[in-house]
DNA sequence: AAATTATGGTGTAGTTTTAACACTTAAATC
DNA sequence: GATTTAAGTGTTAAAACTACACCATAATTT
């Protein structure tokens, strides 16, 4: 009664992770300089394999966990890589995920010790297998993703500034945005709660600092309100 | 040199296709009435073991073709579904695939003999294991992509009228459109060409016929132009 | 042959949304 | 107190969207 599939060929199954930070003004992915074979000396997706108790989200959410230290972050299924070639080693069908975290959070001992390093999405290196076409997805989901739902918010501090969320859209999109149609679109959604604190650290005004309010959210898209940037033209 | 994961457990990996049809006003599912175990005489979605030599995508196509007589059909990843106990009989990773298909070509004898049946996405049976999640999955992809992706033409026949393509999206988004906003749109797109020929099938006058003109399109898309299809109220 | 019936086809006006654009404010530094 | 640098703010024109109602065509009936 438990083995109803017997004549059929198992295989490999893996998981690996698209992990996005913010820092410094640009989108970086975190890393891996393989210090092991296959493919040894180049640079990979963070990744694993499924234990025998685990489903594809909870080792996808190991290998993260393993890695940064972070757990409950923005984890989303990306797209099943099952090309009998894309390994050079032996078959494997790998299932890619893509995550979001806040740059500060991620623990530097584990990363150092797993030779992880943030690179900049627009100066990566040579990636194993088809790692980048795992990468341009993810990208491409990014996009698409951060234009009809608050995941922006996900790659930021808890508390930011104005010109801070700008520059996240920016990056993501690769395009200046009109600061006056952003912010007013921002705060027309009326998700953002204005703190009274500002941050001094970027201009010597000194900008106020907002947090994302997911109840405000939660409220509007139980009134049946979507979510949309603009993100369009400005030259 | 071609068994670096010789350690790691292998896994019982499978593609399920959620094939869509459009007949008669309503949306179908092409499932198939399981004579075997498991789960014998409950519903489930076609589905297959990739061969030896085979990918996902080219699995899916297989199964697809197998019960449908289709090829280079729409045809698309949906999900990779893991969790470790989907599958009561054993551990396996399904990759759900989304088909869109004319559903006056496809294959009556096969399908036939493949115990399937054409069954209304409003009123569908019970499902087998996870399938209805997959299928809901599939519902929601194929909501987002027809407003933004001229998909829609993949479930009409080769040459609809206006009024035939109206009613899959009314199908689709389970919404009353206004006729005069939508066919507007919908030329204003410029990527349909008006035939001279009519229909007569549905109505005494008669309705123009139309053809999606894929080059059209491409045209388009490299200019920068975003297909989009107003789906909202009308009472 | 006139009337009926059922579906196809078409235009406009009010409203909302989007895009473009420039100057003032605040506070630190010299 | 003059200068510098980033933050903050409002208006207007254009485009897109929504709502809405009547006539046309051709087959069928009387």
């Amino acid at each position: 009664m438990d083995r109803y599939y017997s004549h059929e060929d198992r295989q490999l199954v893996a998981v690996d992770c698209v992990i996005f930070g913010f820092d410094d003004q640009e989108l970086k992915l975190l890393l891996i300089k393989r210090n092991m074979e296959p493919a040894k000396g180049l640079w990979s997706l963070p990744g694993g394999f499924p234990k025998k108790d685990e489903g594809l989200d909870q080792a996808a959410e190991r290998v993260l966990s393993q890695l940064t230290g972070l757990k409950n972050v923005y984890l989303e299924q990306l797209y099943a890589y099952g090309d009998v070639d894309r390994d050079p080693g032996e078959r494997v069908v790998s299932v890619a995920y893509c995550s979001l975290i806040k740059i500060e959070d991620y623990d530097k001992d584990l990363v150092k010790e797993n030779n992880a390093h943030w690179r900049p999405v627009n100066d990566l290196p040579d990636l194993v297998f088809d790692h980048l076409v795992m990468v341009e997805k993810a990208m491409r989901r990014l996009r698409r993703r951060a234009r009809t739902q608050p995941i922006g918010f996900e790659l930021l501090p808890e508390k930011f500034t104005m010109p801070q969320l700008q520059s996240l859209y920016e990056a993501i999109y690769q395009k200046e945005l009109d600061k006056r149609n952003f912010c007013k679109k921002m705060l027309s959604m009326r998700m953002l709660d204005k703190l009274d604190e500002k941050d001094k650290s970027t201009s010597k005004k000194g900008a106020f600092l907002y947090r994302f309010n997911p109840e405000k959210y939660e409220q509007l898209l139980a009134d049946g309100f979507y979510f949309t940037v603009d993100v369009k033209t400005k030259k």
